[in-house]
RNA sequence: GGGCCCGUAGUUCAGCGGUUAGAACGAGCCGCUCAUAACGGUUAUGUCGCAGGUUCGAAUCCUGCCGGGCCUACCA
């Protein structure tokens, strides 16, 4: 083994116009269930995430709440720094793109791409509508019948307008990012994401406006004030301001290039076409994989403000269990797709996979030791056939579980996961520990040895994904805290070891009765504040 | 209009040229009693969207059609 392996995984910055959702949730849930992972497994981890804070939709937005740009962001931003405590997310750093340092970063690499010639003066020139304040290309627009112009989508009016603006030179730039792509089949996950990117690419690509003099709230580009950097060329930047750019000495350099962007699949073309481009205009290396998670439907349903079906991440946390619901999104669907979130499948997994499968392994498993081997671990005898086939899976589990998140392949991950706890509860159905302590007790403290061993093997990979309900679980089975990284993954339990009472960690969720509120049909159950176990 | 992806048991999905198409959840039956009415065993359910074609052989490849989703640039 060599030195650690850097890795550095970010999510996107969130934009500060809305309050925190489940999509957010979710984006840096995946980030985090991946540090985590990592770190556990021995690598030099930097985590960031963060908020994306200029623009003209703030500066408006700002304004309409009667507040100063910089007033107005540091509230927003504020509602996305609670959520970091609320899902219990590790981020090394949580960076806002109107940060000093920011500044200089965006200013440097503006200077870098005016000296490589990859930015030029010209003139932006489109369909504006006024009422809109925006541009329209004009497939965006059509004539009507009175022989004007209007936007399509809003149908205001549009009016032929020019604004000097920066360009950069992305039509050069079209070669080398599918030369980069072709090299790099990593690049882009999931792969129907890169096809897309490809053809997008392949059919030509135009030059950039990256600046502004409609509005004043953002980054101005140096030497020439009235501009303001595009906000992307901007946002972007981010992830390289974080590691210490322009200064390539900082200690946190060593971090770039990044291992991974999350993303939506909304902004799939800006982190896989336009940011590769300036990076190799900058001559600094592009990261190395980009992936791009699906959307939420509730119920079957879009999400949408105006539907009013939007899902709050502390709602749901409160009513489900914070753990419940870091497993079920991970689990529910292939990552990558789209996805249904729906109350059913969530207790559907809450009580199949954690409360009756995982957790009552547990419960069963600790409750016969604690009552028979003076609340130690049990002695390992001789080991049978059927005891290192089930270890043998247990351990098999780290180099799967590396595997598939590599491939940010979550959902498989689990299931390897969930497969042996499946395992565990038919060998202690076939190997019948609570007969065995009539007949046989040296095989009977064997055989809880075996399955206390393989619940510390699963726990240990299940870390990542529920972290609070795993500590439980390891403090159980004395686990210490320096023994719960995979670099102890091999080191079995020691029979001997004291061990604390048992205790139910996975509750059961139980709808409450039906009877009791009639009140409101349409409105969904309320839940118990705390899942509640039944019995 | 052009391009990409998808349509497989009630549900979510796997299988992507080769024995009677699989898993999980849910359902029925049986067993067990350590455990959170949990666990185990077992049974059932599918014209693999439709129609053609290629092949000794297709859910798997090709063509067309139907249905659904996404992309088709710079107001995140």
């Amino acid at each position: 083994m060599s030195g650690k392996s850097t890795y550095y995984v970010t999510t996107p910055i969130y934009y500060v116009n809305d309050v925190p959702h489940i999509g957010h949730a979710y984006t840096t849930l995946a980030c985090d269930v991946l540090a985590r992972f990592k770190r556990l497994d021995g690598d030099d981890v930097h985590f960031l995430t963060g908020t994306d804070e200029h623009g003209q939709k703030i500066e408006t937005a700002a304004a309409a709440a009667g507040l100063p740009p910089q007033a107005f962001t540091d509230k927003v931003s504020q509602s996305f720094r609670d959520l970091i405590g609320v899902m219990n997310y590790t981020p090394d750093n949580f960076i806002r793109t109107t940060e000093p340092r920011h500044y200089a970063a965006c200013q440097a690499l503006w200077e870098k791409l005016v000296a490589a010639g990859d930015i030029y003066l010209g003139k932006y020139a489109g369909w504006y509508s006024v009422r809109d304040e925006t541009y329209f290309v004009e497939s965006e627009t059509e004539v009507g019948p009175d022989n004007k112009r209007r936007a399509t989508s809003t149908g205001a009016e549009v009016q032929w307008v020019e604004e000097p603006s920066y360009f950069f030179r992305l039509s050069a730039w079209a070669d080398r990012l599918l030369e980069y792509y072709e090299k790099n089949p990593s690049f882009i996950g999931p792969d129907s994401r890169r096809n897309e990117v490809l053809s997008f690419v392949k059919g030509g690509l135009q030059d950039l406006s990256v600046s502004r003099t409609s509005f004043s709230w953002g980054i101005p580009v140096p030497g020439d004030e009235k501009h303001i950097m595009y906000v992307w060329l901007d946002a972007l930047t981010n992830y390289i301001t974080e590691c210490g750019y322009p200064d390539q000495a900082d200690p946190l350099w060593k971090y770039w290039p990044a291992n991974l962007h999350m993303v939506g699949k909304d902004i799939i073309r800006f982190h896989c076409v336009f940011w590769p481009a300036f990076l190799m205009a900058a001559s600094l290396p592009p990261p190395q994989r980009v992936f791009a998670h699906g959307w939420w439907t509730n119920e079957g349903q879009k999400i949408s403000k105006s539907l009013g079906n939007v899902i709050d991440p502390v709602e749901l946390v409160k009513t489900f269990g914070l753990d419940q619901v870091r497993y079920f999104l991970l689990r529910e669907v292939p990552f990558g797709n789209d996805g249904d979130f729906s109350r059913r499948a969530l207790i559907g997994r809450m009580n199949a996979d954690l409360a009756n499968a995982y957790g009552n392994l547990c419960q069963r498993v600790l409750s016969i030791v604690a009552k028979n081997c003076g609340e130690k671990v049990p002695p390992k005898g001789e080991l049978v056939e059927a005891d290192t086939a089930l270890l043998d899976r247990a351990k098999g589990l780290l180099a799967i579980v590396r595997a598939e998140l590599d491939d940010q392949a979550f959902h498989k991950a689990l299931t390897a996961i969930w497969e042996v706890i499946a395992d565990a509860n038919r060998y202690v159905d076939a190997q019948a520990p609570w007969a065995l302590a009539k007949t046989d007790p040296v095989r009977r403290d064997t055989v809880l040895w075996v399955l206390a061993e393989t619940i510390r093997r699963v726990t240990l990979l299940v870390q990542p994904f529920m972290p609070g309900s795993t500590a439980k679980i390891l403090d159980q089975l004395a686990v210490p805290p320096e023994k719960r990284v995979y670099a102890a993954f091999d080191e079995d339990l020691i029979p001997g070891t004291a061990l604390p009472p048992p205790q139910g960690v996975f509750p059961r969720f139980v709808e409450p009765a039906p009877a009791a509120a009639p009140a409101k049909p349409p409105k969904q159950p309320k839940a118990p504040k705390q899942p509640k176990v039944a019995g």
